[in-house]
RNA sequence: GCGCCCGUAGCUCAGCUGGAUAGAGCACCGGAUUUCUAAUCCGGAUGUCGCAGGUUCGAGUCCUGCCGGGCGCGCCA
């Protein structure tokens, strides 16, 4: 049970009931009525703002209001007191019993505490990475990969029905550059002296294995060729290494993505024209000239007609062109064409993560999908921003044309899955990150990748230790679910089983706000309540979680000890970080 | 010039779709260990929430205008 809706449900029937007595008007509105946990713990256990947002609508002081509704309130079941305080907020505190049966709940649900269905099971489809298959992922797609992957775990959690998806950008140009400079590292392995690699090719050895392989399957065949002979082939070729190669550096990170799709197959397959046969239906596209972006006009502007898509009716600053002037479609075409894909295939709601050097790009990409879907789709861009990496404190030196960019697989090496993914979840999406190495592998409650994973590894050791000191205790979580929890009464052990209860509330805040950052902070703080909790029995033995003359608490500590593992382990799947056993 | 993002304690940042006296951590000072893993915990100071207006019962949060920082602005993807 979600104790913050069941009361809100409470609350509001309570109100009918004020309406059915003639106390307060009938027909009122209640989104706005919330009800909650204070800020400050000594307000209680939650608080309401009915009175304060009826106001209004009942023309009448919030004092009025709040009067009877807490009389009434107070009379519930399970509410030990109710108060009004502040300029009308009610507040409640709950029996101890009515938190012990929220540990219950827990225990019952395992780690699949927290899981809802305030989605109604919708459609969405998250897109992100979607790097150009040019080579290996570097370290600045990791950030999007993660916040990506872990918002589609929480969309998930919350009862979406999520598509994780990645776009292969493999029309343009760049992959041409690709399939030459495979040729060319496929004439080194043939034996020929090629010298420096050439301005505007791409430099990586990461190229060598497929020139290799290209070399020992097909010989010289290719060698002499006119380029027009062998580019299609070795675009193809080198796009399919070069998404191996992606496809292995994401399992790296614990990302699997259930549709690759091909912008190539776009334009192969007639999908641009069907994208943009929509927008001509609706009257959108025509042929016109644009003006020059003010206070930056390009050197060689020169005006001249273009197809547009009028996407300043959608929002857009200005229309945008879908045709370059050798008459091949631009990438915003393919843009087009992509969305009303997606829109095709059901999904209504779509979120694309990209960085925030595509910020430029949002307001065209939200035009296209209200036009292509007549404002029924939703799209939600997010940007990521960059991460800085540091070492001790000092950055690191990272150069484009060096070619030394500091690669998703050498990150993952060094410090590690988990700490990459929790590390990266520990700001905002849209605020930069300082990703320190010598930090992040730290093992002290400074690091909180460490700091939570501590948490679980202690509690699944005492679980191990009661099981060889004290083997007539049953551990199962059915066992302990059943067990008697009027043992727990201490204010660290209600306070830790509150913050438990705080989950489902927590997970539905952080999907609707589309920002899987706020879980690592819940979990940081139950870490901490635990940790709290753990010391103060080093203190006073009698709070001990092992009590080897009283079976009957330890029985209750030990089921209160599994919960927060639990809701630990559920936190760290959204993350996508393993839940450590031991350390 | 225009658009988007950001501005909260000395530092790094939270702030729950507008709520009560704006919170953590770091750093600084002091304390707890014959431990259930002290890899931890407890206690102690800190604010013109960039500035100025506005909206209302109430604004760090929403609106407008400034100031300061980042990103972007046709024929790259």
């Amino acid at each position: 049970m979600n104790p913050y809706a069941y009361i809100r449900k409470q609350v509001v029937a309570m109100v009918g009931g004020l309406a059915d007595d003639g106390i307060v008007p009938a027909g009122m509105d209640f989104a706005n009525l919330a009800v909650e946990a204070p800020r400050d713990p000594s307000h209680g256990d939650v608080a309401t703002n009915a009175a304060l947002v009826l106001t209004k609508q009942a023309r009448m002081k919030p004092r009025d209001i709040a009067t009877p509704l807490a009389e009434r309130l107070a009379g519930l079941e399970h509410v030990t007191a109710a108060e009004i305080a502040g300029p009308g907020f009610i507040n409640l505190r709950l029996s101890d019993a009515f938190w012990r049966a929220r540990l219950g709940d827990v225990l019952a649900a395992g780690p699949s505490y927290g899981d809802q269905d305030v989605a109604g099971g919708a459609k969405i489809n998250v897109e992100y990475v979607s790097a150009n298959p040019t080579g290996p992922l570097h370290i600045g797609h990791v950030r999007g990969a993660v916040y990506g992957d872990a918002l589609a775990n929480l969309l998930a959690k919350v009862g979406y029905d999520v598509c994780k998806e990645y776009y292969i950008n493999d029309a343009g140009a760049q992959v041409d550059v690709l399939a030459r400079s495979v040729h060319l590292r496929y004439r080194e392995a043939l034996g020929e002296e090629i010298g420096d690699i050439p301005e505007g090719m791409y430099p990586g050895d990461y190229l060598l294995p497929l020139a290799r392989e290209i070399a020992a399957r097909d010989g010289d065949k290719w060698r002499d060729l006119a380029e027009a002979e062998w580019l299609a082939d070795f675009r193809r070729l080198s796009v399919d290494a070069m998404m191996d190669l992606v496809r292995d550096d994401l399992a790296r990170l614990g990302i699997e993505q259930e549709v690759f799709f091909s912008e190539e197959g776009l334009h192969k397959e007639g999908g641009i024209e069907r994208g943009l046969a929509s927008l001509t239906d609706k009257g959108l596209i025509y042929t016109g000239v644009l003006e020059p972006p003010k206070g930056k006009t390009p050197d060689d502007w020169e005006p001249r007609p273009q197809t547009l898509f009028k996407s300043s009716e959608f929002g857009d600053d200005v229309d945008r062109p879908l045709q370059k002037s050798d008459g091949a479609w631009t990438y915003f075409a393919a843009d087009v064409a992509y969305h009303y894909d997606k829109l095709q295939r059901g999904y209504l709601q779509m979120v694309d993560v990209l960085g925030a050097d595509h910020g430029g790009y949002v307001k065209r990409l939200n035009a296209v999908v209200n036009a292509l879907s007549d404002n029924q789709g939703t799209l939600d861009v997010r940007l990521c921003q960059m991460v800085r990496l540091l070492r001790g404190g000092e950055v690191v030196v990272m150069s484009k044309r060096a070619g030394n960019f500091i690669t998703l697989r050498e990150l993952v090496d060094e410090v590690g899955r988990d700490v990459v993914r929790f590390m990266m979840l520990t700001r905002k999406n849209d605020a930069p990150l300082d990703f320190d190495f010598e930090a992040a592998m730290e093992q002290s409650k400074d690091n909180p990748v460490f700091y939570v994973q501590y948490a679980h590894a202690r509690i699944r050791s005492v679980l191990r230790r009661v099981g060889e000191e004290l083997p007539d205790l049953s551990l199962t979580a059915e066992n302990l679910g059943a067990a008697d929890l009027s043992p727990l009464t201490d204010s660290a052990e209600l306070d830790l089983i509150k913050q438990m209860a705080s989950w489902p509330r927590a997970l539905e805040i952080a999907a609707q706000a589309r920002e899987p950052h706020r879980i690592a902070f819940y979990l940081n703080e139950l870490a901490s309540a635990f940790h709290a909790l753990w010391n103060k029995g080093n203190a006073d033995p009698s709070l001990r979680f092992i009590m080897a003359d009283d079976l009957g608490t330890t029985q209750a500590r030990l089921a209160l000890i599994q919960g927060v593992a639990f809701v630990l382990a559920s936190g760290l799947a959204v993350m996508g970080v393993e839940p450590v056993e031991s350390m």
